[in-house]
DNA sequence: ATGTGC
């Protein structure tokens, strides 16, 4: 069995059954090192917040969201002259198709067609978000300077990933091939990596989309920072050698610097990654990482927090979020505390703050029609 | 995570 490696402080929580998934993917055939980055928490089988370096592609290890990660953009809005009340009655519509000339869009970008053009652009559901953020304190000034950023305009950050086409690629590979790992010039593992590369462009371009909706909802200019993926398999040179480095949850920490979002209720990090990070498998936390289980969250805070309390958060940000389940199952205490995952990683060696960033205005869902009072979804099979 | 299910 390879070396399974932690990077965490005892004082972060990580629950027992995410390293028992650690070690068990760990052991799996052709697997080379396994790491634990401090916002592991348990997946579906395999943790999230983790990194494995494998000689076979394991399909299963990037899970159904191929190409899900965060991108920051810088707008031209004075921090101190946004109205969040004002902006948020202007975010409406998101969750369905975009209006505008989508197949003109999609051409420009290089995506081909798929099933599901019509979700892009679309921010989708569980921890994905779009969020207003301000700049709190900046710790490194001069690499903020050189990333062109502004302590006095808002940032926009969105995390989310490739929707339905990610979950179709999954599945068509894990209906054949099983678990598995693949073989890397085997035909099955040729044909999901051409696939998971579109994933990876497509959720790419979601990201961007989903920002010019947004902007544009905000008559808001803005120009795009980092877009970094925390979901993919891709080959890396190691010690000259030929691997396949998996990233589930885990941040690329040789692609520059990147946005380690806490909740919605705390700060989120911008940090620079440092410049070897191979004990780390050249990779960070991608967030605060759950605290408790999807589904938990209703049953532990709704004694003490009515859904309307959970809009506004400890730091004065608004929640745009109808959805009740996600409003509970999404709330700050739900999740570990960034400022400790955030230390264990620097105290690790493996990066420094740049700024710390705070929310302003977060975006979850509206109400999808179907579940809007009054709304009844058409019956099927009658004429 | 997910055109999530009848």
């Amino acid at each position: 069995m390879p070396a399974v490696c932690l990077i965490a402080s005892p004082e972060t929580w990580i629950e027992g059954e995410a390293l028992r998934q650690l070690e068990q993917t760990a052991a799996l055939p052709g697997m080379r090192a396994a790491v634990g980055l401090p916002d592991l928490h348990p997946g579906k089988g395999y943790p999230i917040g983790a990194a494995f370096l494998a000689e076979l592609v394991y399909p299963a290890l990037v899970g159904n969201d191929i190409g899900c990660g965060m991108a920051l953009w810088q707008t031209d809005q004075p921090t101190h002259k946004f109205k969040p009340e004002r902006a948020a009655a202007r975010l409406t519509g998101l969750e369905g198709p975009w209006d505008g000339d989508l197949e003109h869009w999609r051409r420009a970008q290089g995506l081909a067609s798929t099933a599901f053009d019509s979700a892009l652009g679309t921010i989708g559901g569980g921890n994905h978000f779009a969020e207003v953020q301000a700049v709190e304190e900046i710790l490194d000034s001069d690499t903020f300077a050189a990333l062109e950023l502004d302590k006095d305009r808002l940032l926009l950050l969105i995390h989310s990933g490739s929707r339905g086409l990610g979950e179709s690629v999954l599945r068509a590979v894990i209906d054949t091939q099983g678990h598995r790992g693949l073989e890397p010039d085997s035909a099955p593992a040729r044909a999901y990596l051409k696939q998971h590369d579109q994933a990876l462009h497509w959720a790419d371009a979601n990201r961007r989309l989903i920002a010019t909706r947004l902007l544009d909802a905000l008559s808001l200019e803005a120009e795009r920072r980092l877009d970094v993926w925390h979901n993919l398999v891709q080959p890396v040179d190691w010690a000259g050698e030929r691997l396949w480095l998996h990233r589930k949850g885990a941040a690329p920490a040789d692609r520059g610097p990147i946005v380690i979002p806490g909740s919605r209720g705390t700060l989120s990090y911008l940090v620079q990654p440092g410049t070897n990070n191979d004990v780390s498998l050249r990779s960070l936390a991608h967030g605060a990482g759950r605290k408790w289980k999807r589904g938990e969250a209703r049953g532990r805070l709704s004694a003490r927090q009515r859904p309307e309390d959970l809009k506004k958060t400890a730091l004065g940000g608004q929640v745009i979020c109808e959805d009740k389940e996600l409003l509970y199952d999404e709330a700050p205490e739900a999740y570990k505390g960034v400022d400790r995952v955030v230390a264990d990683l620097v105290d690790a060696g493996l990066c420094r703050i740049i700024a710390t960033l705070r929310p302003v205005l977060t975006y979850k869902v509206r109400l999808p029609a179907h579940k809007q009072p009054g709304v009844r979804k058409p019956k099927r099979g009658r004429r």
